[in-house]
DNA sequence: TCTATTGATACCTGGAGGGCATCGTGTTTA
DNA sequence: TAAACACGATGCCCTCCAGGTATCAATAGA
């Protein structure tokens, strides 16, 4: 097989058609151009050069092979670039994994955000409780997951994204609803609830009796989404422990009241993503998140 | 700038995940691989692949160069086929100049059999008179002619394509139609005619001189395409020799006669071509015209 | 803790590629 | 017509790089 040089040098003399002017433009002595030229040929198989003491010319098949050759050499020269891009972080795919409750606080603002500062970088979304996020970032089938911690932080770096309190999330016009102040434990005595899955969203399950002391005997459904719970709540089945941003969602028959203040009271979201697996587009994604926290 | 060697050894790596195997499928041990894949990555001036002592992987830029990798292995190794093919007459461009005469006599079956036996052959046709046609292979504009004798045999080579006759083309109803035979010199002695151009025409103008002595009062018009001569005697300004296969032109107003036979009375039609520039794909061309001599 | 695996490194060797000098041949010049 | 010239090919030498062997270093698993 012949080498790129030897293109390049067969390129140089089928401009020129002279072996002494190519070897010049080539920055190299006449003598190894001539013996680059008839090794091409030889791997070729094919006379491309048709030279005698006074002329050179292509033959027809060296005519055919030019464009060929003028063809390798431009794949070969802009094959680094789209590698050089990527590695810059100013294009290339960015796989998302996001929940479903980051859908409808922070990542509008995030791809937002993303398109304007790296507008050659490809989102790719998928939509996953946190627990397979963590799943997905260890077998690299996600660069970026957005979820709740805690992170192995062995493993994992992590971004504080959001932070905003729990609410209570209650059909219209529930009595609570006329309280006039935060909703507080004692409140909660006989109301019915959509609780959390305890171990399928273990995070809000966690933080909400963190916050308030369930009386059990008042759950009435267990449920793993968040969106799932509020269109509960909308069917007037109970109350239940939702983030603040679920107000965004604007479903009908639901009102959301605050709870009463507590330092605790506060549902995270981070950007997470494998330390061993840096997607350099993800810098361009931190950086639009700075951007996008120095801006509120 | 990196070598095909190295975009070799990179796609192996990055198919393989492990630079043993790799090296063992490119038949060569670890270390020089290593060392290649290095160079590589020095010379894109990014990281392609993730190593450390128990796992091998891509880094994102590493995946977009794979695919141009790829793309370049292809070209390379696809450039040489085109020109091979070429080589051996199988495709490419052949450049034909035909005098308008051979127009209507051999030129069809011609590029008929070309096309059967060469379908990849690509033909461009020129019409031009057989001195052009000569300048023009000198010059390397045109492959082969079709052309009228006599050629320098040092410069060019040349084939008998086919021969013919002269014959003599008068109007219709002209009173050498009833004549019954084989026109005769003596039968033309007050019949007007139109002749070839002596130096433009000089085959014919020779030919016909040759075999018939004219009576230059006869001479009404001189000119230089036996299309012209036709169209004159339609219109019935006088008579004029033509050769035989002039009768397909199917001219109405134009009848053909035979002349008194004679062994110089032959229009020879050539192809000729320029020694020092065969094009292989007239390999193909003469192939198919003997094909078309055995074939009559 | 010991061993197996695997990529990186050190060192050596053979061959490919480049340079210089020169040849062969065809063209131009005196 | 002979000498000078132009140009690609060839011979020879030298350098440098690719590849091989041996070994190291780091990690995972027993």
């Amino acid at each position: 097989m012949f080498t790129l040089d030897q293109v390049r040098s067969f390129v140089a003399v089928a401009e020129e058609l002279h072996f002494g002017r190519a070897a010049e433009r080539l920055n190299m002595t006449q003598p190894p151009l001539s013996r680059q030229i008839q090794k091409l040929e030889k791997s070729v198989g094919v006379k491309l050069v048709e030279r005698d003491n006074r002329r050179v010319a292509l033959t027809p098949a060296g005519t055919a092979f030019l464009e060929q050759a003028r063809k390798v050499l431009i794949t070969a020269e802009q094959a680094p670039q789209a590698a050089r891009r990527i590695a810059r972080g100013q294009a290339g795919v960015l796989r998302i994994g996001f929940t479903a409750a980051s859908g409808f606080s922070v990542l509008g603002q995030l791809l937002a955000d993303l398109a304007e500062t790296a507008p050659e970088v490809d989102v790719d979304l998928r939509e996953m409780v946190t627990s397979e996020q963590i799943a997905a970032l260890s077998k690299d089938e996600i660069d970026v997951g957005l979820a709740r911690p805690p992170f192995d932080s062995d493993l994992f770096d992590s971004r504080l994204l959001h932070a905003e309190p729990l609410e209570l999330a209650v059909p219209a016009g529930h009595r609570l609803t006329e309280l006039g102040r935060p909703v507080a434990a004692k409140d909660l005595k006989n109301v019915p609830l959509i609780m959390h899955h305890p171990s399928k969203a273990r995070y809000f399950y966690d933080l909400s009796i963190r916050n308030v002391p369930i009386h059990h005997g008042n759950v009435v459904h267990t449920v793993s989404q968040i969106l799932t719970m509020i269109s509960l709540v909308a069917a007037g089945r109970g109350a239940a422990f939702v983030p603040a941003s679920a107000r965004k969602l604007g479903i009908d028959g639901v009102e959301h009241l605050s709870l009463e203040a507590s330092p605790d009271n506060v549902v995270e979201l981070h950007a997470v993503w494998n330390r061993q697996r840096f997607n350099p587009a993800l810098r361009r994604l931190l950086t639009a998140l700075e951007r996008d926290a120095s801006g509120t």
